[in-house]
DNA sequence: AATATCTATTGACAAATTACATGTAGTTGA
DNA sequence: TCAACTACATGTAATTTGTCAATAGATATT
């Protein structure tokens, strides 16, 4: 649920690809052993798909070509609708926390 | 994926019908536009075949009959669960935030 | 009296998501 | 050479969600 707005947001941050991100995303509390490389690289290629970002292949780095993304102004306009929509969902758990309290 | 841990909470509160919590759901920032109350009715009855609630018919009240939901034991622990993942998934926003923050 | 509306629950099916496994392939180092 | 690591992609099963329609008693309307 917060993949694709930690994604955006590692782009909004820097051009990178997906097995890097991947690598980060346990700062922002994904456990890797939970969490498939697989959904990284299809939430990618989706979000390509909407024109959220952009890819352009890396063939002058050590190892396998690296798909490299760069986020588009469609993409740091979705980040932010996303962040939103998040501070809207933490005020809704503020909410039943707060019920939740009441019954003690 | 707040519905369920609210619709435990409103049992925690008090035995109720789904027609009834259905209604509740725009004080947690539901919108019945957005939310078909066949969920709720899904949602209670996994919840009872989980062993969370369980529910009696009610006969004796105006209108058709309700199923009437009350939490048992193990709902009141998955509720209680259910508030830690929900102050986790707090943390994580905040993080993501904090770092949105930081690219301005 | 007929009909529309509100209350209350259920079931069926489609659509979307997620999880899991596998496949390909280049690079590095023992 | 062979294992381990880097890097990306795909297929498909399983689960979850969304949408729609059906049923049915009670109450209000005309």
């Amino acid at each position: 649920m917060l993949l694709r707005p930690t994604l955006l947001l590692l782009l909004a941050e820097g051009a990178s690809h997906g097995y890097e991100m991947y690598d980060q995303l346990a700062d922002f509390g994904f456990d890797p052993d939970c969490l498939d490389s697989s959904i990284v690289y299809r939430d990618l290629r989706d979000m390509e798909s909407s024109g959220l970002i952009t890819s352009t292949w890396d063939e002058n780095s050590k190892g396998p070509a690296r798909r490299v993304y760069n986020i588009q102004a469609a993409g740091t306009l979705a980040l932010g609708e996303w962040i939103l929509r998040l501070e809207n969902q933490q005020n809704r758990i503020d909410h039943i926390k707060q019920r939740y309290q009441s019954l003690h």
